[in-house]
DNA sequence: CGCTCAGTTGAACCCGCTCAAGCTGCGTGG
DNA sequence: CCACGCAGCTTGAGCGGGTTCAACTGAGCG
C-alpha cells in the first residue's frame, strides 16, 4: 500500500484526526475514483447556486467559501488548508449555497458524490469520520457567529490568529507559533467583518502589545498564551485529540 | 403503525423533508429508546463543556443554542423549533462546544448517541437524511455569519424574520406572514449580534416602513415582498424542497 | 395594588467605517 | 539597472451606525 504516494492521501490523514482506521478502511479510502486539477487564485472550486455533483480534497495551497450580499459586500466563511475536504457541505446539499475558491494556487483533487456517500455507508467508521468532519466545520461556523457577533475587532484578529497557528500546526503546515498568513487584509477583514483599514489598525495593535510581529504576511506569536487570552480563545471548539488542550489552556 | 401517536413522530415528519422513507425506516426510527422530558423556559438541555450521550428531539416548545464570551455577553447561535432535532451535532461531536437552552416551555424526546449511529448506519436513508439534518444547520450558521458580518440592524432584523416565517410554515407551526415570535428582544439582540434598544428602533422602522405589523410579541408581515427585498433574504440556504422558492422568488 | 420584567424613548458617546492620500515591495520592460 | 505600474499596506481625518446609560411606560401577576 503506497499510501503516502496516494493524491488522496491527505484525505486519510486528516479523517484519522477523528477515528482510528483499519487498512482495509485505508485503501477504500484511497480506492475512491478522482480527478486532479490545479487552481489559479480566485479560481473557483464551486460557485454559489451551481449543482454540486463532486466533493472535493485540497491537496495543496488554501481554499475559501464565501458568500456575497446584495450590496456586493463579500463575507469569508471559512478558510481551508491542505487536507480539508472543501465541499462535502456543498455536494451533500446537492445546491451550493456558497461558493468555493482557491486563495492561492491550489491543487485538488475531485471525488464524485456518490462515492462518497458509498464509502461513507459501506465502511461506518469513515462515515462517522466524515460526517464528524462536517460537525466541526460547523462547530467553527459557530465560534465566528461569536466572535463577530460579540467580540471586537482587536479580539476577533487575535482569535483568528490562534485558530489559525493551531489548525496549520495540526495539518503539518507550521508552527502555531510561527507561520505565513495567505490571505491580504483585505480578505482578513471580509473573514471577519471588518473593513481592511480596521484589520490593519487592530493588527499594529497587537503588535504594539507586543503579543506579535508581522514581516509581510510572516505572523510571529511572541506571546502565545497572552494572544490566546487577548483573543478570549479557547480551542475546544477544534475537537481536536486532548493532547492539544495545552496550547490553549497554559495552566494544564 | 400509530405513527401520530409516537412521541417521536415530528423527527419523521422532520426527516421526511430531506428523503423519502419507507414504512421499514420509519418504524426504525420510531422503535428508537427514548427518556421523555419537560423543560421550563430557560432551562438546559446541554451546557457547553457538558460530555454529550444523548441526541434530543424538541417535541414542542422552542429552544436555542447559545455561546458566552468571556465578558459575559452571549451569542445565540440558532433558534429551534418542535421537530427539530438540537443536539445532533454536540451529541456526535461527544464535548459539547455550545449550550442549548429551552426559550419557552418545551417537551423533549433523548435518545442515545449510540442509538442514532446505530440507525443511520443501518439504513441508508435514515443517515443520509440525519447527515443532511446537520449540514442545513451549517447552512444556518453561514448564513447567520453573512448577516451578522455584512448586514446592518433592520437588514438582520427583516431577515430573520423571514426565515423564521418560512420555517414555521414548513413546520406546520403556522403561517409565514403571521406568526408569534417567541422572543424578547434582548434575545433577538442576542441572535442578531445587536443590543436590545437597537432591535427596539429597527422594529420600529420596519413598522415605519410598512413591512410589519406588531402587537407584542405577534407578527404581522404586511408586505412579504418587501420584507424580501428589505431583508436581503433568499431563502436557497434552507434547502427546503423546492415548491417553497415562490415564497423568496416572487418573479416565478 | 404594587412588583417585576419587557418594551420604549432620549441623549451622549465611541468603535469601526469611509474617503483619501501616501507608502512599500516587487514584477516588468525598456 | 533604473523607471514604471500596480497591488497591498499604512496612516489621517471626519462621520455614522450602533452602544451605553438612564428614565419612563405598560402589561402580567401574586
Amino acid at each position: 500500500m503506497l499510501m503516502n504516494q496516494s493524491p488522496l492521501a491527505p484525505m486519510v490523514r486528516k479523517l484519522e484526526q477523528w477515528a482510528t482506521l483499519t487498512d482495509v478502511e485505508r485503501e477504500a479510502l484511497l480506492a475512491l475514483p478522482y480527478v486532479l486539477q490545479s487552481l489559479a487564485p480566485n479560481e473557483a472550486i464551486i460557485k454559489e447556486g451551481d449543482r454540486a455533483t463532486h466533493s472535493c480534497l485540497l491537496r495543496s495551497g488554501f481554499a475559501y467559501r464565501q458568500k456575497l450580499v446584495r450590496t456586493g459586500a463579500r463575507q469569508i466563511l471559512a478558510v481551508h488548508m491542505a487536507g480539508d475536504m472543501v465541499d462535502l457541505q456543498n455536494s451533500l446539499l446537492r445546491i451550493a449555497d456558497h461558493g468555493v475558491l482557491a486563495l492561492t494556487a491550489a491543487e485538488v483533487a475531485f471525488i464524485p458524490r456518490e462515492a462518497v456517500l458509498d464509502v461513507a455507508f459501506k465502511h461506518r467508521t469513515i462515515g462517522e469520520a466524515l460526517w464528524f468532519d462536517t460537525l466541526v466545520d460547523g462547530s467553527l461556523f459557530r465560534e465566528r457567529i461569536v466572535g463577530i457577533g460579540r467580540r471586537d475587532g482587536a479580539t476577533r484578529i487575535a482569535h483568528l490568529l490562534c485558530e489559525f497557528g493551531l489548525r496549520l500546526e495540526v495539518a503539518g503546515l507550521g508552527s502555531h507559533h510561527e507561520y505565513e498568513l495567505p490571505m491580504t487584509q483585505e480578505e482578513l477583514g471580509d473573514c471577519l467583518g471588518l473593513t481592511p483599514v480596521h484589520v490593519n489598525r487592530m493588527l499594529r495593535i497587537l503588535s504594539d502589545e507586543a503579543l506579535i510581529e508581522r514581516k509581510q504576511r510572516a505572523v510571529r506569536i511572541v506571546d502565545w498564551a497572552g494572544l490566546v487570552r487577548r483573543g478570549d480563545f479557547d480551542g475546544s471548539y477544534l475537537h481536536m485529540r486532548s493532547e492539544c488542550a495545552r496550547l490553549w489552556n497554559p495552566v494544564s
